[in-house]
RNA sequence: GGCGCGGUCGCCAAGUGGUAAGGCCGGGCUCUGCAAAAGCUCUAUCGGCGGUUCGAUUCCGCCCCGCGCCUCCA
């Protein structure tokens, strides 16, 4: 079975299948705009999209997947992080680039073939800005910006349904659905129209020293944020993709534009599937850096919390629902990894029918359904485990990026108190002294430790909340 | 106001026109001096009201509740 993703544009589920004669399939996923830790809700759609490249891999071969996730280095938020910070652009980048890639690590996705930035493809992106201006689809304005005229392109709206935005933002407006927008990078009023968006955005003083020339005609400035989707997306995977994913909230206006640039630029389709993935919910509210309901890995790695539970965790839910996450959930997670292990610890490198998995698969398969899959797969691990076939059940840890290795015990200092204690317990019991056993188990449980035996010797956990 | 999604066991979460996977928690058991770990095992009629149907949690309508997007946003 082909794997069967929803596509957000037909509304529909479609096969992903290659449509390049080279039978590559080429894949865009919309990457992070570097400027600070990106949070477990971003994380989210980057394990989905994991998942979905893993899935790929494994139905069409490691060496037909084209991978690209861009990476977003110059926007308002980023400029603003190094006014702050009195840093350069590229020095507030470079670091929170990397710390991204030490985070994608850890939850265990594979890097993208190709992960190009937008401050690396000012050139690609300025040519599709002046091509769009030739064709008539934008306009410099008075301030040195340029701009998409939205008018120029019939096709606008069609994945977002929202042909009459124009008519209906006075209906937003009313409804009080603007009051806590932060309207500082809202586009300037040169606009001819208020749907029209920034493909280049004319230098401000605010702006310092980050500036490019720009299209024929325009200021020197940078580009907006939606052209570096589209010409990166053209530059390394062609004018017409296979896929093009993101979390739900880039549907609109994000996706939009891409399409209305592309589209116009290229005069052919722009993607044939579009997917997105549903948001992170904290307390019921979304995960977002505005309401600081947030998580990043760190904060929760301090806490205690491995990666691969947090992957286990995000997993749990459907991809295309909204997820509330709670800690509660990490500890859930911890335990459905330790059964996990131990049954892959069984199997050994035994053999065995590899029809078994086929219910796994299957609902991996449709739609990226990893509660259903994860379900299949504890009906199987539930059973007895003989007659399963090793080597499949890593195929579907692979195909979900679980890593099994146990992770290493954090490194938690034992008072030297408590150790007494233990020694004396252990002696206490070597010498099956059961009373002076339990009263020292009791006082190590009151000093908030737990002790456990194993045939030769112990070990010594901080006691459960 | 427009567009979209969701309401299934204490918590999380699949699923199907024919009477509900799975995980966690909790209960019971086995093992272990105790404890822990590990293994086994038990627990739902699907937001409300109508309709269609031999039969609906699954289809349709209405209602209630929650969330998201409507140019910062994964």
């Amino acid at each position: 079975m082909a794997l069967q993703l929803y596509d957000s544009f037909s509304r529909s589920p479609k096969p992903l299948t290659p449509s390049h004669a080279d039978g590559v399939y080429r894949f865009y996923n919309c990457g992070p705009t570097v400027y600070s830790a990106a949070h477990l809700g971003n994380f989210r759609t980057f394990v989905v999209n994991d998942l979905i490249r893993r899935l790929l891999e494994l139905d069409l071969g490691a060496d037909k997947v084209r991978h690209v996730r861009n990476l977003t280095d110059v926007d308002d938020k980023t400029i603003r992080r190094a006014r702050e910070e009195g840093r350069s652009l590229t020095d507030v980048t470079a670091e929170w680039t990397a710390k991204f890639h030490a985070d994608c690590a850890s939850l265990g996705c594979l890097p993208p073939h190709i992960e190009p930035a937008a401050t690396t493809h000012i050139t690609e992106q300025v040519n599709m800005i002046e091509v769009l201006m030739q064709k008539g689809n934008a306009y410099r304005a008075a301030d040195g910006s340029v701009y998409f005229k939205v008018s120029s392109f019939d096709g606008y709206g069609a994945l977002s349904r929202v042909k009459e935005r124009k008519l209906r933002l006075g209906s937003a407006l009313e409804a009080g659905n603007t009051g806590t927008k932060d309207t500082t990078s809202v586009d300037s009023d040169e606009k001819e129209d208020g749907t029209d968006f920034a493909l280049w955005k004319a230098w401000k003083p605010e702006d310092g020293d980050v500036k490019w020339d720009g299209p024929n005609g325009a200021s020197a400035g940078r580009p907006g944020w939606h052209i570096e989707c589209s010409a990166m997306s053209k530059k390394h995977l062609g004018d017409t993709i296979d896929l093009h994913t993101g979390g739900v909230d880039l549907l609109f206006p994000h996706h939009e534009n891409e399409i209305a640039q592309s589209e116009c630029c290229n005069g052919t389709a722009f993607a044939h599937h579009w997917y997105h993935s549903e948001h992170l919910l904290v307390d019921g509210k979304k995960m977002s850096k505005s309401l600081g309901n947030l998580y990043t890995l760190d904060q929760l790695n301090e806490m205690g919390h491995t990666p691969m539970a947090l992957r286990y965790a995000l997993l749990v839910g459907h991809p295309r629902k909204q997820l509330n996450f709670t800690l509660e959930s990490l500890s859930s997670a911890v335990k459905a990894l330790t059964t996990l292990r131990n049954f892959r610890t069984a199997l050994g490198d035994q053999s065995g029918a590899l029809a078994s998995f086929a219910p796994v698969f299957s609902s991996l398969h449709d739609d990226l359904n990893t509660p259903g899959a994860l379900g299949a797969l504890f009906s199987l691990v539930n059973r007895d485990p003989s007659g399963i076939d090793a080597a499949t059940f890593d195929r579907v840890l692979f195909a979900l990026g679980l890593d099994l290795t146990p992770p290493e015990a954090p490194p938690v200092a034992i008072p030297a108190e408590v150790t007494a204690l233990a020694e004396k317990r252990w002696a206490a019991k070597q010498a099956k002294d059961w009373p002076a056993a339990d009263a020292l188990r009791a006082e190590i449980t009151s000093a908030g430790w737990t002790m456990k035996d194993r045939k030769d010797g112990y070990d010594l956990e901080p006691a459960k909340a």
